[in-house]
DNA sequence: GCAGTCTCGATCAAACTCGTTCACGAATTT
DNA sequence: AAATTCGTGAACGAGTTTGATCGAGACTGC
């Protein structure tokens, strides 16, 4: 194996697990420690990772949840969360997908009439003691760095479900419009949520828009809406509107 | 685990109980007291906590009750979770029912390699960020005021899986030897996964036995194991028996 | 206010991790 | 064919983290 290829695992391998430490990582690349450490300094250098003692974190490109203190595009990203909130009529039901974005819009949902259904362990979190609210969980394995449930017990509840709206977060869209997601385990429990909802609403502030990812989720044309900002890339909106998709801006 | 990870679940720990103390923290991440008091000098220097004496307050709402996070053990029901939690191999797989009886037993698997599978979301809590387990939550509606979660994709869930142990609590155990429960709403779920597992081992301590209950759970004949009280009613325990039971004193 | 219990920070040894250095072998250049 | 470059693994001393212990101080119940 190249040692760019292999690099480019470990940046994978972080993404999945959220962290890694530095002797887990030589033995399922077959490599000494030594080699990891060399490799974690200079993606380190490049950005692609953060690197503290004993083995390094994932860097919060994507949607990934959870890493504290992100307050640069917290405001944006807020008044996404809030607009994609004032869609939704009380009494209907709401998918919440995984990640920071779709936390956000169940802070705004607290004290609505509605049902909420999720494998967001934040969400669950969040609207847990909130009356008003009918909550629904998905069954699933516990992924413990992104909080969130996966698996085929997940699937499984999905196709026991149809609600109103799923509002569905994302690594980035790419020009063309396709929906990506950084992760590739996540993709199937994703399409099994569009698959189940009335609506499927997209949320994606500037900096995913466009924006990449290795995982393709989704085509534009089984978008209902998009959620970003005014200030987001006019070719791919033109290229979502076009594919048929209501493109709202907040 | 790494510490910059245990640090951040320590945060999010607070964040979810808005408060922590030392001994529990300790517990819940597997490391010693010491440790925890570094990692909360140092999270409180970052400003990403408030340290207080016995522990630490979430940096938000820092107007929790502080005093039931010392809050006192009881002592004996302690021991049957213990012997349960004795009970299990590692590298098996434990189905946990909801309740207070199930919980304690999730405080004794702490650093086991087992699957654990649950719909009691206390037990999710306490176990969420015990990395040698491997944790499964079963999807349905969550009944917020037992802080479980029910219905028909409960059922559903629990027909996809197959577990060696089942711990199952109760509200009283009859004196013919039915196992009964004070709420109908939790039966269907309690014969689900009495359904999907190898062993069934019921957690009763003297109160419940004997005791009443308005819902039929099961017949004794259907479980494996019961774990009780040394000075519990000897009449029920040789109905038990008699019935194939076996009944362990703890 | 007093005794008992709990918590604190300091200290220390052990275990772990880090970056550096050196040697080896493979691929590339001279 | 020889020299050079590059990536790798092993080894080592320095630095960091961890758990145990202990005396001082804080808290609680009476």
């Amino acid at each position: 194996m190249l040692p760019k290829q292999r690099q480019d695992q470990i940046v994978r391998a972080l993404r999945a697990d959220g962290a890694g430490g530095v002797k887990v990582l030589a033995r399922k690349l077959g490599v000494s420690e030594a080699t990891i450490r060399r490799d974690l300094e200079q993606l380190h250098a490049e950005g692609r990772l953060t690197r503290v003692y004993g083995g390094a974190l994932a860097v919060d490109g994507g949607d990934e949840p959870f890493a504290d203190v992100n307050a640069v595009h917290a405001e944006e990203k807020d008044r996404i969360a809030r607009r994609a909130a004032e869609l939704v009529t009380d009494g209907e039901s709401v998918l919440l997908d995984i990640g920071t974005t779709a936390l956000r819009v169940a802070q705004h949902l607290h004290g609505r009439s509605l049902t909420v259904v999720t494998s967001n362990l934040a969400v669950l979190e969040e609207l847990q003691y909130d009356e008003q609210i009918e909550l629904i969980v998905l069954g699933g394995f516990v992924r413990r760095s992104y909080r969130s449930l996966v698996g085929y017990l997940t699937e499984e509840s999905l196709r026991q479900i149809h609600v109103d709206w799923l509002f569905l977060g994302t690594s980035g869209v790419r020009p063309d419009g396709r929906v990506m997601d950084s992760t590739m385990i996540e993709v199937p429990v994703k399409r099994a949520m569009i698959n189940a909802a009335e609506r499927v609403v997209l949320l994606a502030d500037r900096t995913k828009f466009p924006g990449h990812g290795v995982a393709r989720v989704c085509e534009p044309g089984e978008l209902s809406m998009v959620v970003t900002e005014p200030d987001s890339d006019p070719a791919t909106r033109a290229q979502l509107t076009e594919a048929g998709v209501e493109v709202v801006l907040a």
